[in-house]
RNA sequence: CGGGAAGC
């Protein structure tokens, strides 16, 4: 049985979504395994309205959906990027009475982020009594993807003051915020304090953003000495 | 070994 649920798996994960089907017919006993697998399968393939399709027949048949099924829901929603489904699988989850920890909560918090709701998702973080930097990231990506820089530099802010190390993600994401907006001192400030206040070394990926930024607002002269100051990356 | 974020 076992095997059969690591086989269903496989096939989801290569898109063999008929071989899937094939497979779940012997196992009808881990259904709520079996039917994650091929929600995460769907979605996975660009098929999420394949995905709510089997996330309703569970609800249709009554059967208590746990916490792996609405992960895997959160994220074909996601996709879909529909904020009137999101709040329905919120709500849903909601009902269910599952207690909200750093998983399900970053990725209702990412969903609502993908389907614009920023209002929604900064509410849910909010109410989070635990949040990592999981729960942060799909914030502060939400807002650098609309724009609003600022917001996503006070989110790094009160992250600070909770105690929370960013990562190079979450830096990531600011610093492109800064680089859309044009926000050259902001952008340096950050790039400078990365070291000091959370030893995060940059990265490549940081540095192609910084430059980025500097080059973009005609800054060449020193986008050349934040380069030469760090040979050790060629490209 | 059914589960979570960014840029390019």
């Amino acid at each position: 049985d076992a095997i059969a649920n690591a086989l269903l798996d496989a096939y989801a994960k290569c898109g063999q979504m008929d071989e899937a089907w094939r497979v779940s017919e012997l196992t009808k006993k881990d259904s709520l395994k079996s039917s994650s697998s091929m929600i995460i399968g769907y979605v996975q393939h660009g098929q999420s309205l394949m995905a709510l399709g089997i996330y309703n027949e569970i609800l249709a048949k009554n059967i208590p959906v746990d916490k792996v099924v609405f992960l895997s829901v959160i994220k074909a929603c996601s996709t879909l990027g529909i904020l009137r489904h999101a709040k329905e699988i919120h709500d849903h989850i909601i009902l269910s009475g599952i207690d909200l920890d750093t998983r399900i909560g970053s990725s209702i918090v990412d969903m609502y982020s993908k389907c614009g709701g920023l209002g929604e998702a900064a509410n849910v973080l909010n109410r989070l009594s635990v949040k990592d930097a999981f729960c942060w990231g799909p914030m502060i990506a939400g807002y650098a993807k609309h724009g609003q820089w600022d917001r996503a530099m006070h989110c790094l802010v009160e992250m600070h003051q909770k105690g929370i190390k960013p990562n190079d993600s979450i830096y990531c994401s600011v610093l492109t915020a800064c680089n859309r907006a044009g926000a050259v001192p902001e952008g340096l400030t950050l790039f400078n304090s990365m070291k000091g206040k959370d030893d995060t070394l940059p990265t490549i990926q940081h540095f192609t953003s910084i430059v980025d930024l500097l080059c973009r607002s005609g800054l060449m002269e020193e986008a050349r000495q934040l380069l030469t100051g760090c040979q050790k990356f060629s490209d």
